[in-house]
DNA sequence: GAGCACTGC
């Protein structure tokens, strides 16, 4: 039987001859750097976007604001912070910031033009990431992550370390970038006031000073700054610093060290004005430019190969079963050395279904058929599987990349000619009533041309589309931003510490909806991070100094009068990744039994705290995991941000080394301080129904009390996927939930006793 | 009785 088809036939492709000029590796260390920065040099000016420098820099001079549309391989993100570096927009005082949504890209990119710059990385260029600082007092052009900016906001409410603030991949709209936006409006709008009221302030004194003798003991300095004539500096004594004084068991907010926020600046002498650069691959750049005061917009061609696109004839029935066919297709009609397949799934249970389908059929390939070679690739995944798809493939196989989104943008496989678009990904959405929930959906045009874009990076490619060109033009034609589908809380109560007062009112580029916002603002008010007047109290103040979901926050905060602090911790960090272990699809039953070792009968929360005992016992060994199944990457961020909330709480004056020892149903009753929210209670059918939205949940097939019964559970998440799922799931007391919140829960409370 | 896209502080 004649294989079935679904797209016309291929034309022929010519088998690839010259080698791609990829992996271009620089043998930095033993060179000098300046004589490396001078061979790089022609490169820098071949690239598309040299032709612009000139406009570029002379745009940014006469605008607060420009949008920059760079095509993918125009090099905007390397080439624009040095062409700003070169031409002065930065002074002792005031570096340039480069954002972007991912930490490799933050670190990639800054290593590349620290070369390029001809300087040491944390030098003259530096990165900046979570629990990774490599930057100086001399950095000037630094990297980081756009959610470290943020952060960085609550220290420095005016970013007056910055001169310029470059937000790189705009267009991905990442919960942060959307945050930034927002907030780099309102700091560019108040340091262009305060930017005047010292030329005012300045263009006075003069005359004072002229008038009068200038008064011995005032140090006046005055330094050049472009384009804005002369400024002047003052030192203002500094006061005395207070003796703190500590309670024993209550914390003490008023002694924690207040963030400069609200209407005072501090000395706001030497401010000026913040230019913002928005870079976006995308033709989206109006709305940037509306939402910006109408600022110019500079479109920068790129250079990508083309893709020729494939749309099926009919609508498909079943994605998988097409994915399958497609690449039976491709792999047959084309000769097996022009190029691997690149295949867009939704996630690891179609990934792991495509897989098993193109096993079978290559097991009955006729002789003289090379032999083709499938590579999962998601992000739970473990690091050694992950990177078996950047090998080179033995010689006459075929790679077969089965990916999730995160090929779309996180990472870069060489060697893909042939995209297989399926169509679909899964989604995280956020609707108050029903919870989160994470579905498949289809895409956007603009992930659809992203994904198109993969076959096009090396030489010229193919994209089949396991849809049909109408259903095409009937995709939307961007994502829903991150910031309209998902949980608020932790948002507004950055929001409420870096000084916004309103947040009903803030000037969000797309609003998220009423309801969200006011169910975050129930939230905090239920974890008395804000008062009766929406006002941010000194718990909540606190509490916005965790990177943290305000909930853990709260449960940190519990643990310190419930002496168990550490647990706390420990338990907080755990939760921070979402697979602690990893469990493949035939070996379940073997990892069951492996894991047994680690299992707590109170449910999830103690388990996962075992399982950190145990790791650090044997100090994490490689072996020791995969005989456990434990996944070591995420074992490794756990300890990374153990690290940095145990540092963070030293500094806010907890004791740490709090501990409960053996007792650990102390640690259960202080999650329910944070988790009053997410309990459910055993019904007499046997299932369990939640407590705040009397919906019926089931715990998570991996968790330790799947398809036990107790009377009370709590749970970590809830996630709607074909049910109502509870991940992290321990067991409660009722009587303890009572406790956690007599607010809410109050007639619990009189039942039960 | 059976399942978890991707980031980030």
């Amino acid at each position: 039987m004649p294989p079935k088809v679904i797209f016309p036939k291929q034309p022929d492709l010519p088998a690839e001859s010259s080698a791609p000029a990829h992996s271009k590796k620089h043998h930095a260390a033993k060179r000098d750097y300046r004589t490396l920065a001078l061979q790089l040099k022609p490169q820098r000016e071949g690239l598309p976007i040299f032709s612009a420098r000139a406009s570029i820099i002379q745009q940014v001079r006469s605008h607060p604001t420009v949008i920059i549309v760079g095509e993918t391989g125009s090099g905007k993100t390397t080439q624009i912070p040095q062409y700003l570096l070169e031409s002065g927009f930065t002074s002792n005082t005031r570096a340039i910031a480069v954002t972007q949504p991912r930490r490799v890209a933050a670190t990639s990119i800054a290593k590349r033009v620290a070369e390029e710059v001809g300087t040491s990385l944390g030098g003259r260029v530096g990165y900046t990431i979570r629990f990774e600082d490599c930057s100086s007092d001399k950095t000037r052009l630094r990297f980081c992550t756009d959610g470290l900016l943020l952060r960085e906001i609550l220290s420095d409410p005016l970013l007056r370390r910055y001169s310029v603030v470059i937000l790189d991949e705009a267009h991905e709209r990442t919960l942060r970038t959307d945050i930034l936006l927002g907030m780099l409006k309102d700091i560019q709008r108040e340091r262009a006031r305060l930017a005047l009221l010292n030329q005012q302030h300045l263009e006075l004194t003069e005359t004072a000073t002229r008038q009068y003798e200038e008064p011995e003991d005032h140090q006046w300095s005055h330094r050049d700054h472009r384009s804005h004539g002369t400024h002047v500096t003052f030192d203002t004594p500094q006061e005395p610093e207070k003796e703190e004084e500590q309670e024993e068991e209550e914390l003490q907010f008023e002694d924690q060290p207040t963030p400069v926020i609200d209407d005072v600046h501090g000395d706001v002498t030497g401010i000026d004005e913040l230019k913002v650069i928005v870079m976006s691959a995308t033709l989206d750049a109006e709305r940037f430019s509306g939402y910006f005061d109408s600022a110019p917009i500079l479109y920068v061609a790129g250079r990508q190969f083309p893709v020729t696109t494939y749309y099926t004839t009919t609508p498909q029935a079943d994605y998988l079963d097409s994915a399958h066919l497609a690449t039976l297709q491709i792999h047959t009609e084309t000769p097996s050395n022009s190029g691997d397949v690149l295949v867009f799934l939704s996630g690891q249970e179609d990934i792991e279904n495509v897989e098993r389908l193109l096993l079978e059929s290559a097991a009955s390939f006729p002789p003289g058929v090379p032999a083709l070679l499938p590579c999962p690739i998601f992000a739970a995944l473990p690091q050694a599987q992950q990177s078996r798809v950047f090998d080179p493939a033995p010689e006459f196989t075929r790679k077969i990349i089965l990916a999730t989104n995160i090929a779309e943008t996180s990472l870069t496989i060489p060697g893909i000619r042939h995209v297989i678009d399926s169509g679909v990904h899964k989604v995280r959405g956020f609707d108050p009533r029903i919870g989160e929930s994470l579905l498949v959906e289809p895409i956007s045009k603009s992930s659809a041309r992203q994904r198109t874009g993969r076959a096009g990076r090396e030489a010229a490619g193919f994209c089949y589309r396991l849809y049909t060109e109408a259903d095409y033009a009937q995709l939307a034609e961007d994502s829903v931003p991150e910031i309209k589908r998902c949980q608020l809380s932790m948002v507004v109560l950055q929001l409420k510490a870096a000084g916004v007062a309103d947040v009903m009112q803030f000037n969000f580029m797309d609003r998220p909806s009423k309801k969200a916002l006011k169910h975050a603002l129930l939230e905090l008010f239920a974890l008395e991070a804000l008062d009766d007047h929406g006002e941010l109290t000194a718990m909540g103040r606190w509490m916005s100094e965790f990177p943290l979901e305000p909930t853990y926050a709260k449960v940190i905060y519990a643990s310190q009068k419930a002496g168990c602090t550490r647990e706390a911790i420990d338990v907080v960090s755990l939760l921070s990744v979402d697979s602690l272990f990893y469990v493949p699809a035939d070996k379940r039953e073997e990892s069951n039994a492996a894991q047994l070792v680690f299992k707590s009968t109170e449910g999830d929360h103690l388990t996962f705290l075992n399982l950190l005992r145990a790791y650090t016992k044997v100090n994490g060994d490689r072996e020791w995991c995969q005989e456990h199944f434990v996944n070591r990457r995420n074992m490794r961020h756990v300890l990374d941000v153990r690290q940095q909330l145990n540092r963070l709480c030293a500094r806010l004056g907890l004791d740490i080394d709090r501990s409960c020892g053996t007792d650990l149903d102390a640690v259960l009753k202080c999650f329910l301080s944070g988790f009053f929210h997410n309990c459910a209670l055993l019904q007499p059918d046997g299932t369990y129904r939640s407590l705040s939205g009397s919906q019926t949940v089931h715990i998570h097939p991996g968790s330790s009390l799947f398809a036990k019964k107790v009377p009370a559970i709590f749970y970590d998440q809830l996630v709607f996927t074909n049910k109502l799922h509870a991940r992290a799931v321990s067991a409660a007391d009722p009587l303890w939930i009572a406790q956690a919140s007599p607010k809410l829960y109050g007639r619990l409370n009189s039942g039960a006793s």
